[in-house]
DNA sequence: AGTTTCGGCGCC
DNA sequence: AAAGGGCGCCGAAACT
């Protein structure tokens, strides 16, 4: 008896199970069992299941109420070893990985699941290739064995286990749902944006702010049409070559208040109104399918819903059950804080080493007290900020802690040059020129091309706002990859740091969003949740990073809606 | 008629 | 004041 056994569906419908013994090859015979359920049920003591995928298998067993432990998710490792070892862009499916192991065909990846509002996955899951449990387990293997090869193999082992965890708990959140009040998002929404027409018109308010742009130019405008806006600004004499807000802001025209105030609303109608509601919340939840690691950088996405861009003022329908809480949890300046840990600057690292506002002290230290300055600096070192005070602040931050500064200009010259950037753990940020061209572009990176200032893009330029070359773009894809894909390694650690804790109560991960978590539990266990947030960050901060003195801090609160936070 | 891209803005 | 990273979503516009 092992504490690590493989999963796998069987052909006919049932389930294979064996155990693994070590370098993850088998160390038993190949057990039938009807289903996976069934499967884990009879074996509590197995630490972590190996299958192919977590999206196909876990939510099956958390219908049935059955949790596991740990698991290895085969084709998630899949890709994070491809990128690792350069070769982003391969097809990552446990049927290609088994067809490169034995020299055969490799079969291309299938299509990727368009979202659903509603729908309850593994129904619409593509057809995977189905890979037996002795192969799968011959894969397996494999990967320890190229986790071996890596820059650092610890890191490497930490990352694959830690994204696995990521998917188990993105699956139970899945299936717990963000508690969501419709009663309290139609008030918001009815206060916002006024009564609803019958015709799914735009409500009220929406129709006299409209009103109000087409009185202001003196004849009808509709303001949801940038080129129509465009227009009617140049009828009034006015330039301007988009209608974005912080272009139209400074104008001084009277459409521009009314303007502004409607595209807000719009939004709010479009994203997050009336039919958004009626799509996406069931049964006093709103599900949005978090995705784990669905990113290049290895943050999350989600996948229908919009669930990680809820504006604000909708957050208010965002209400725990009776008796019930929230403990709504964001991490404080944590990237700065990563950038610390990451590059080992001194002068960073005692700033980040204290629990304080990491900005204030920065400023303290660079920019005469200047809170607001120190920031952009920061952001402007880590995105990669080209023009405006961004590069005067810039000047300041490298004469004080210049490690930090040059960690992250060391990553955007690689990105430039086409070589390989990783996050701390490993996670691979591919070079274009490793991959094909479309392969790199459909991956979201940008292409590797020569620069060239008379070259014009060849057509949808990678990012938007097209004014650099493209190794200068790859160059601040590059610097902000190392900074935002480590702060996802460290997230994803606190997250099972903090499931593990949450595995013993009645309090339930429902939420996530970058450095922000949120836990719904009885009242009676919030402070517990609230000290399991501050241990997890901790633990993480240690896991991840090794030795290092950058602390971790989170700003919690334990209330009733979401809206209330902070 | 169906699919892809664009513009704009929400979140971090 | 201005424009640098990562996403998803929507309707309209631009295509096949």
């Amino acid at each position: 008896m092992t504490d690590r056994w493989a999963l796998a569906p069987a052909e006919d419908g049932g389930v294979e199970i064996a155990p693994l013994g070590p370098g993850g090859v088998l160390a038993g015979p190949v057990l039938r069992v009807a289903d996976p359920a069934e499967a884990v049920r009879g074996l509590p003591d197995v630490t972590r299941w190996v299958w192919r995928s977590t999206a196909e298998t876990y939510p099956r067993l958390l219908a049935t109420g059955v949790r596991v432990e740990r698991c290895y998710d085969v084709e998630d490792a899949e890709t994070l070893l491809l990128g690792h070892e350069g070769r982003y862009g391969e097809p990552r499916s446990a049927a290609a990985a088994l067809a490169r192991l034995r020299g055969g065909p490799v079969p291309p990846d299938p299509p990727q699941r368009s979202a659903e509002p509603g729908s309850q996955s593994p129904l619409f899951e593509p057809q995977a290739a189905h890979v037996p449990l002795a192969d799968l387990v011959e894969v397996y293997a494999e990967q320890q064995r190229r986790h071996d090869s890596t820059a650092h193999p610890d890191r490497m082992r930490l990352l694959t286990a830690a994204e696995s965890a990521g998917m188990l708990v993105a699956a139970e959140m899945n299936r717990a749902g963000l508690p969501w009040s419709a009663e309290v998002h139609r008030r918001v929404l009815h206060d916002l944006l006024g009564e609803r027409y019958a015709g799914g018109g735009e409500p009220r308010r929406l129709a006299e702010l409209a009103d109000e742009v087409s009185d202001a130019f003196g004849r009808r405008v509709r303001p949801d049409l940038p080129a129509d806006v465009i227009k009617a600004f140049a009828q009034a004499g006015i330039k301007v070559k988009s209608t974005r807000r912080w272009e139209i802001e400074s104008i001084d025209h009277p459409a521009v208040k009314p303007l502004v105030e409607y595209k807000k609303l719009y939004r709010i109608w479009v994203a997050h109104g009336w039919s958004w509601l009626q799509d996406w919340v069931r049964d006093g939840r709103f599900r949005p399918e978090f995705l784990a690691g669905g990113t290049v950088t290895g943050r999350w996405v989600t996948n229908g819903g919009g669930g990680l861009q809820i504006p604000k003022v909708i957050r208010r329908a965002v209400v725990a059950d009776p008796g019930w809480r929230l403990v709504v949890a964001d991490a404080d300046q944590m990237e700065p804080r990563v950038l610390a840990a990451i590059s080992r600057d001194p002068g960073l690292m005692e700033v980040a080493g204290r629990e304080s506002d990491l900005y204030q002290s920065v400023s303290d230290r660079a920019f005469s007290g200047d809170r607001a300055q120190a920031k952009l600096a920061v952001l402007g070192a880590v995105y990669g900020q080209t023009s405006g005070d961004g590069l005067k602040n810039l000047a300041a931050l490298r004469r004080r802690f210049p490690k930090a500064v040059a960690y992250v200009d060391e990553a955007a010259r690689a990105g430039e040059e086409g070589r390989l950037v990783r996050t701390w753990l490993g996670r691979t940020c591919p070079p274009a020129a490793g991959a094909t061209e479309d392969t790199a572009e459909e991956a979201g990176i940008p292409a590797a091309e020569e620069d060239s200032d008379d070259r014009q893009p060849a057509r949808s330029e990678w990012t938007p706002g097209y004014a650099s070359t493209n190794a200068r773009a790859r160059g601040r894809f590059a610097r902000n990859f190392v900074v935002q894909g480590s702060a996802a390694d460290w997230a994803l650690l606190l997250l099972a740091a903090l499931r593990r804790t949450c595995a013993g109560m009645a309090a339930e991960l429902v939420f996530f969003q970058h450095d922000e978590v949120i836990v719904h539990c009885p009242e009676e266990e919030a402070e517990t949740v609230v000290a399991a947030i501050r241990d997890a960050a901790d633990l993480a901060g240690r896991l991840t990073f090794g030795q290092t003195p950058v602390r971790f801090p989170f700003t919690t609160a334990v209330v009733e809606c979401y809206a209330d936070a902070k």
